[in-house]
DNA sequence: TCCAATTAGTTTTCAATCTGAACTATATGG
DNA sequence: CCATATAGTTCAGATTGAAAACTAATTGGA
């Protein structure tokens, strides 16, 4: 007999619902509704939602927040709203910084901190080390604001493997199959700390804190070329969770060598370092040469001009490829790809034009609005959406507390 | 206040165990399972499997075949299987033949029969006219065996508006924004008829009913390129149902003009039309086409030897960049492909290694045997699928009636 | 032949949970 | 100050699966 899934209970009802009306409650946000309203909105009996409410505001996810007034007749409503005693810390490692930031449950950037550290190539320890110094900065101005830390989300840019704690490859690092103890940052917050991919963090800050829409592909250019691909407001990660490389998709057959192995990819035509190396921008760290490529741009300087512009005509390949075989409709541009969005759009549309014509609309071909800290919203935001999913493993747990 | 998802009712957790223990059921197939099988199989207590058994059977989804024995102690079990005497009517268009077949709950194609059929340019009306002759055979044959149909499925070779029952966009067959009636074809039967793309069916059925894995992309060569990209065992239809659009993958920058309006495309250089051309093949029927292609092949022509070396290249240049954007492990080759598969595989493989190194292992590239029958089990076997997961419907309505 | 052992399946009692209706609580406005 | 309106709670009733006790059917050995 073959494994089935887990049989239905009369339990799972509750379990089902409990997240029903925190949802809505999330998605409300700062109408701040009443039972009452929940009631309207979920299609459950006022019953119903008192009793679920009740368990929410015990377990301290849930805060009433005053009298709910709009003028009208009748008894007023209890406003309800996410706590914002709660919060997650949301980590990043990238290859020039280092960030740390604490978003409550309601979503709001409560603290930001942001340290440059030539990452590339140290070990993982001594980032570790750093990152930790920055979280308790986080430690102390939650302390401060009488805020819970419950858990938090650590973002680096590489394949990871979230159950196991493990950075299975981030070429740009030079960090292969590093295990790390991200727990070890937030000491006894009960939901621990999730690992996560940049690229797919920043994708989910964009869907969840950003231009909201169910259905995108989010391009990350980093030092490598990334992505995240958003369907049905989730994340798509395939059925290995590696999903999204955009960097590798082949461009030209006849192209060159990638770091990957293979050959052709939209890394080495549209990578930072390509996109350097192309525009004749002299070495030196990633903030001084982006400062030199976006002069040489904003001066006309020919050969920057025709770098990014070739960057576009590829990238236009990758997504025309990407928009057909996944039947994808919007994009938004992040990294450096936003930075350079102005030079780069107008190739990558007539490029889009060329090989997919009619696919894309080039109103929605946008650019991210929250710079760096999309990735930070997107892996705290991580682990608020795993108890909103499931608060009734919460309200389990702090019930035993 | 946004709208939510349907709360939770106590009867769902009935609605999720009738379609457990169908599955199940299913699922086990040949080994028609005893109720106490299934209530270790499924985790639910023999108490609910025996209240849910005994609704699947009145509805008549599930019969009772006998004592079950393998020669141990204590009292046989009652052997369980989908009925054999209902059965769902698989029906494709394709651009040079109509096929129809009959497919019983448990997957077995009872009945099979294939016209050959130039509906290329034809109007929808006639070729429907000519497939409800065909449709005929099928309920002739159903009568005879005593099997009632419940509903059937019609695959074509095109985007299609499952909700609207309108053929979208049919290159192939010259259809553009065509309303089908499909339900005419089988009047009475109470799931209707759905209408499906022919790639996406001709994945599905190779997932239930050929070399089943839980994820891969299936290649359809028929005259267009399609593909059906599977995912832990679902079909993957991105958020406008139309993902999959292998063949119009940018393989090459400089490529010729696409019938999409696009260029570069996989199409191009890999189409039935494509190789054919290549090859040096004369003009004439599909059928006469294909043979002598194949027996240039088998004689080592070197220009048809080229011809489907080359479209093997691209052919992996496309899977190489679909399988890192969608991180998909396997793949099995369909249509014309799996015709050529001994002449083309080496190419794709080698192709495969130089673009994307290391990264589909060539033992997971597999080629189709369920041939033509896999569109028409596909195409049949949504409709099974979804009295599986959502029996509960059909046991109000079969009360009902 | 007959009974202990074993396995299949049913019946009964109980707890969880939602619905629906009746009820209480708290506001507005004439 | 009371009619009206809206928010929220309480309680009986229905559905459902779990758990345990029960009945049914078969084998194998005394």
């Amino acid at each position: 007999m073959n494994e089935s899934a887990a049989p239905g209970r009369v339990g799972d009802v509750r379990r089902r619902n409990l997240s029903l009306v925190l949802d809505s409650i999330a998605r409300t946000g700062d109408a701040k509704p009443s039972r009452a309203q929940l009631a309207a909105g979920t299609g459950l009996t006022k019953a119903a939602v008192s009793s679920l409410v009740a368990d929410l505001v015990e377990s301290g996810l849930v805060s009433e927040v005053g009298l709910y007034r709009d003028g009208e007749r009748g008894r007023p409503g209890q406003g309800l709203e996410l706590s914002a005693r709660r919060g997650v810390v949301g980590m990043e490692i990238n290859v020039d910084y280092l960030a740390v930031g604490l978003v409550d449950l309601g979503g709001n950037l409560r603290f930001h901190s942001t340290v440059e550290s030539r990452n590339r190539g140290l070990a993982p320890d001594k980032v570790m080390e750093r990152l930790g110094a920055l979280t308790a900065e986080v430690k102390a101005a939650a302390a401060a604001e009488n805020i819970a830390i419950l858990g938090g989300g650590l973002a680096v840019p590489g394949l990871v493997d979230e159950q196991r704690n493990v950075v299975v490859s981030a070429p740009n690092l030079h960090w292969e199959r590093e295990q790390l103890n991200p727990q070890s940052l937030l000491e006894g917050a009960p939901l621990g700390v999730r690992l996560s991919n940049e690229a797919n963090s920043a994708a989910l800050g964009e869907l969840w804190y950003g231009a909201g829409q169910p259905d995108f592909l989010y391009v990350s250019g980093e030092v490598g070329v990334g992505g995240g691909v958003i369907i049905a407001s989730e994340l798509y990660t395939g059925p290995g969770g590696s999903a999204g490389e955009l960097g590798h998709i082949v461009v030209h057959p006849e192209g060159p060598a990638c770091s990957c192995g293979g050959s052709g990819c939209l890394e080495t035509f549209a990578g930072q370092e390509a996109i350097f190396e192309a525009a004749g921008t002299p070495a030196g760290s990633l903030g001084e040469r982006t400062h030199l490529l976006l002069g040489a741009l904003a001066a006309e300087d020919p050969r920057a001009t025709k770098a990014v512009h070739d960057a576009g005509r590829y990238l236009g390949i990758a997504l025309a490829s990407s928009a057909r075989l996944m039947d994808i409709e919007a994009v938004v541009l992040g990294g450096h790809f936003a930075l350079l969005a102005d030079w780069l759009k107008p190739s990558l549309l007539s490029s889009l034009e060329r090989y997919a014509p009619g696919l894309l609309d080039p109103s929605r071909l946008t650019v991210s609005g929250l710079e760096h800290s999309g990735t930070l919203l997107g892996a705290a935001g991580q682990v608020i959406r795993s108890v909103i999913e499931s608060p009734f493993e919460f309200l389990l747990a702090s019930k035993l507390a």
